[in-house]
DNA sequence: CGCTAGTAGTTGATGGTTCAACCAAAGGTA
DNA sequence: TACCTTTGGTTGAACCATCAACTACTAGCG
C-alpha cells in the first residue's frame, strides 16, 4: 500500500467531508429543536412515527428493527425507556413465544400528534425545502446508492462472537 | 396547524429517509472496519487526519473547532483521552493565555499513517467509487447547501445559558 | 484603575449507541 | 426423543456526544 495513495483528491474529498458534516450538523440541530418543543429525543419521534403510521399500530420487534435500520440491542433499550413513560407496551406475539409485538399506546399517539407538525416543519425547513422536486428524487437515488452497496456486501463476520469457547 | 399537513409526500419522504440512513449505516461500517485494523475511534482518526495534514501540525483548540465542526466540549474530551495515550499534547498558546495549542506527536503521526490507508481504502468503496466524478459533485452540491442553510440560521439561542441570575 | 462583558477551555452528569454475552424458544435432523 | 443450530430478545459495560455550569483570561469602557 503505497503511502502516496494515502488521502482523497479535493473532490473526493469535498464529496466525503460534506457528507459527513451534513448529516451531522442537521441532526444535532433537529434534535435540539425537537427537544425544544416535545418531550421527545429523535429515536422517540422515528419509533412513533412508524407505530403511529401503521394500520394496527402494533408491528413485532424485528420488524420495527427492519423498518427503523436499528440494532435489535437499540430497539430494546429504546423501548424499555418508552414503556417506562407509558407511550407504548410490549405484548407477548401468539404467534411466536420468543417475539414482542410494540403497541402504541394513547399517550404515545397524543404525544406523536402534538410533536409531529413542528417537527415536520424544521425538516422542510432545513431540507426538503432547501431542494426542487428534481433535486429531491437525485439525493433519494445518490443516498440509497450507499445503502444498496452496503446491504449487499455485509460487514465480514469473522468467526461468529457468540462462539462456546476457543476450541483448546 | 392543520393536522392534515402532518407528514413528507412520498418523494419528500423517501430524499428524507434515504439521506438519514445512508449516513447512518455507512458511519456504522466505517466504524467497525477502522476499530478491526487500528486502535482509532472515528473521532480519533478524524483529528489525527486534520492534524496531519497541517503543515505545522500544530493547531489551536478554537480553529481545530471550526475545521472538525465540533463543539468545543467534545474537543477537550477528545483532547484530554487522546493525551493520555501519547498521540497528541496540549501546549499553552503565548499569543493569548487562554488558548491551547494542539499538538501532533510522532506516536499520532504514525498512528494515523498505519490506519490511513485502509481507511481510505474503506471510504473509496463504500462511497467514492460508487459514483462518478460529475456524480461526487453533485453530491458534494447538495450537502453543501444544506450545511450552508443551518449556518446561515443558527439555532435561537434562548436567554443565554451561562446568565448571572434571574433578574428578579 | 476597576468594572463588566465576552471568549477559551474544562468538568461532571446525563443520555444515547454499540458490543459481547447471555437466555429461551423454534426448527431441523437423526 | 435428543441434539444442534438458528432466531428473537434482553442485559450490562464501555464508549461517545451533549449540555449546563464553572474557571481563567482578555478587552472595552467609564
Amino acid at each position: 500500500m503505497p503511502p502516496e495513495a494515502r488521502w482523497l483528491d479535493p473532490r473526493e474529498d469535498r464529496a466525503w467531508r460534506s457528507f459527513m458534516h451534513a448529516h451531522h450538523q442537521l441532526a444535532l440541530r433537529l434534535r435540539r429543536h425537537l427537544l425544544q418543543d416535545s418531550e421527545l429525543s429523535e429515536a422517540d419521534y422515528e419509533m412513533l412515527a412508524v407505530l403511529s403510521e401503521h394500520p394496527t399500530e402494533r408491528i413485532p420487534a424485528q420488524e420495527l428493527c427492519a423498518l427503523l435500520q436499528w440494532e435489535k440491542s437499540r430497539l430494546s433499550h429504546q423501548v424499555r425507556g418508552m414503556e417506562e413513560r407509558g407511550l407504548i407496551v410490549r405484548e407477548p406475539n401468539p404467534a411466536d413465544a420468543r417475539s414482542v409485538v410494540v403497541c402504541l399506546l394513547p399517550a404515545g399517539r397524543r404525544a406523536i400528534e402534538d410533536a409531529a407538525p413542528q417537527h415536520v416543519h424544521n425538516v422542510r425547513r432545513h431540507l426538503i425545502d432547501l431542494f426542487t422536486p428534481a433535486e429531491l428524487d437525485t439525493l433519494a437515488a445518490l443516498n440509497e446508492r450507499v445503502l444498496r452497496h452496503l446491504a449487499e456486501e455485509p460487514f465480514p463476520e469473522q468467526s461468529t462472537p457468540d462462539d462456546p469457547e476457543l476450541p483448546r
